[in-house]
RNA sequence: UCCGACAUAGCUCAGCGGUAGAGCAGUAGACUGUUAAUCUAUUGGUCCCUGGUUCGAUCCCAGGUGUCGGAGCCA
């Protein structure tokens, strides 16, 4: 049996008068003894339940009056303007199908009220009928959908990098450990070591920390490139901003700089958060009505506004005289603390904020060395509320200046074929990674990354 | 990992050295084109776990576990 979803309900796509069938789940259910029932359905299609009036004369309406949150139902009626007020229309039962009840109303974990998001945590698998959770979920989509898109429209090319590495020298954290060796069992060599050389990959592996260091590869052949996927970090991170699993996307360009790079992320999330505002409005109004006033008025003043950039060295300056008095040393040489990053977005700038050329003792390898040869061409962007939302660089494209800065041996040589990159045909490029919990979380103004995503993995916990 | 807070009904929370309460939800009824409906009644508790102090501990103390917030690491 065909059926509609109750967005295009909404969207008006259906005329009046029209014999229509929703499929979904009741959010609740009102019952009038003037011989009508209000069921709410929501089907996940947008942020408003369909309201379904169902006349006493329905021959099961007995069932229709048990009929509490959660239970699914087919319900099919004419598509009715509305005679109450809150929706423009609703649905005049001719039939509902009871399809799943509700085993016991009283312990059903998603009760008609409001809940906590750290309770809803413990119930991550029924989270998703909330509001809250619906309306992160499709925010989620759209957001990947509106990503995509836009690499696609400007000529990028979608590069599925693996998930599995055996380089742990990467950098960018501690990694977990892929093997298919006998825990109970291990096989050793003769330094009375674990011998990976008899695991699966017959060396040691793990899952990425970033795709970045392949994707450049592909990058110097196909010039404009991102991955999108997974991500893995064994860090101890306990914070509303870390999971130990999360996605990113990192983008990449040849024959490009730091300002080039810069000028990609702005134009990169201006893209995205038009997308947004445009496809899901009910979500963001849901947003700005009861999670953050700010949500939709931060990213329209984000859309219509230029990025503010500025050096490390000058946001160094921009903190030694700001008089406040910050709990870390600010200091030319040290990387910023969140503090100091809070006070430049969320006070200096009140907005997205470019820091840039940091210096390259505090930077990873890879980054391309400035000509001052104290800084590297790095840049962070950092978003009031969620911190570095964007970690990027230009990369180093000359051969001797990256073997200078690769300073462990075992690196060097596990990264022979990066190495290869300069050596043939190596071009100017820059690139960043964006963590799309983060961004989830600055456009939702959600201020826990554990309700950004499905089923969070954290430190501790891998429930679900 | 460090610092701090918290753990009481299905949920959100109050409370007190003498073994416990509210609101919501649930259940029953009333009322209503209702929409987080409203009104009346009512069910419901290993007060996180283990020790200790005490005549007596949900409350005080110690340890443990879990969760949250902040910090570090970073996206």
């Amino acid at each position: 049996m065909s059926s509609n979803a109750v967005a295009e309900l909404f969207a008006g796509k259906v005329a009046v008068g029209t014999r229509v069938t929703v499929k979904g789940w009741v959010r609740s259910r009102r019952t009038s003894k003037a011989g009508i029932s209000f069921v709410a359905v929501h089907d996940g299609s947008c942020f408003d339940p369909i309201q379904v009036v169902v006349p006493d004369t329905l021959s099961n309406y007995s069932e229709v009056t048990q009929l509490g949150a959660g239970c699914s139902v087919i319900a099919s009626g004419e598509l009715v303007a509305s005679e109450g007020q809150g929706q423009s229309v609703e649905i005049q039962a001719l039939e509902l199908e009871v399809v799943g009840w509700v085993d016991d109303p009283e312990t059903y974990p998603i009760a008609k009220k409001r809940h906590t998001f750290e309770y809803l945590r413990t119930q991550a698998h029924l989270r998703p009928r909330t509001n809250a959770f619906g309306a992160v979920t499709r925010l989620r989509n759209t957001l990947a959908n509106a990503m995509h898109n836009y690499f696609y429209g400007e000529g990028f090319h979608w590069v599925n990098t693996p998930l599995i590495t055996s380089s742990d020298c990467e950098g960018a954290g501690e990694l977990f450990r892929v093997s298919t060796l006998d825990f109970s069992n291990l096989p050793r060599n003769e330094k009375g070591g674990v011998d990976f050389a008899q695991d699966f990959f017959a060396s040691e592996s793990f899952l990425t920390v970033s795709g970045q260091l392949n994707v450049e590869a592909y990058c110097l052949a196909m010039s404009k490139v991102y991955t999108f996927g997974p991500t893995f970090r064994a860090e101890n991170s306990n914070t509303s901003r870390h999971l130990a699993e999360f996605w990113m996307v990192e983008p990449e360009i040849a024959f490009a700089n730091l300002e080039d790079d810069a000028a990609l992320a702005e134009d990169f999330l201006k893209h995205c958060f038009r997308e947004v505002l445009n496809q899901r409005q009910d979500d963001m109004e849901f947003f700005a009505q009861r999670i953050d006033k700010d949500a939709i008025a931060r990213l329209e003043r984000v859309v219509n506004s230029d990025f503010v950039h500025m050096d490390y060295s000058d946001a160094v300056r921009i903190l030694e005289k700001s008089g406040k008095s910050f709990e870390y040393p600010v200091t030319w040489g040290l990387d910023l603390q969140s503090e100091h990053e809070r006070f430049l977005c969320e006070e200096y700038v009140k907005g997205p904020v470019v820091v840039k050329n940091y210096p390259k003792d505090i930077k990873a390898f890879y980054m391309r060395l400035n000509d001052d040869e104290k800084t590297v061409a790095a840049m962070d962007v950092l978003a009031p509320g969620i911190g570095e939302i964007i970690g990027g660089s230009q990369r180093e494209e000359r051969l001797s200046v990256l073997e200078s800065r690769m300073d462990n041996p075992t690196l060097k040589e596990e990264l022979w074929w990066y190495r290869d990159l300069r050596r043939y045909g190596t071009v100017p490029h820059a690139g960043f990674g964006l963590g799309f919990e983060r961004l989830l979380n600055y456009i939702s103004g959600m201020d826990n990354i554990r309700d950004a995503i499905p089923f969070p993995r954290v430190p501790g916990s891998a429930h679900f």
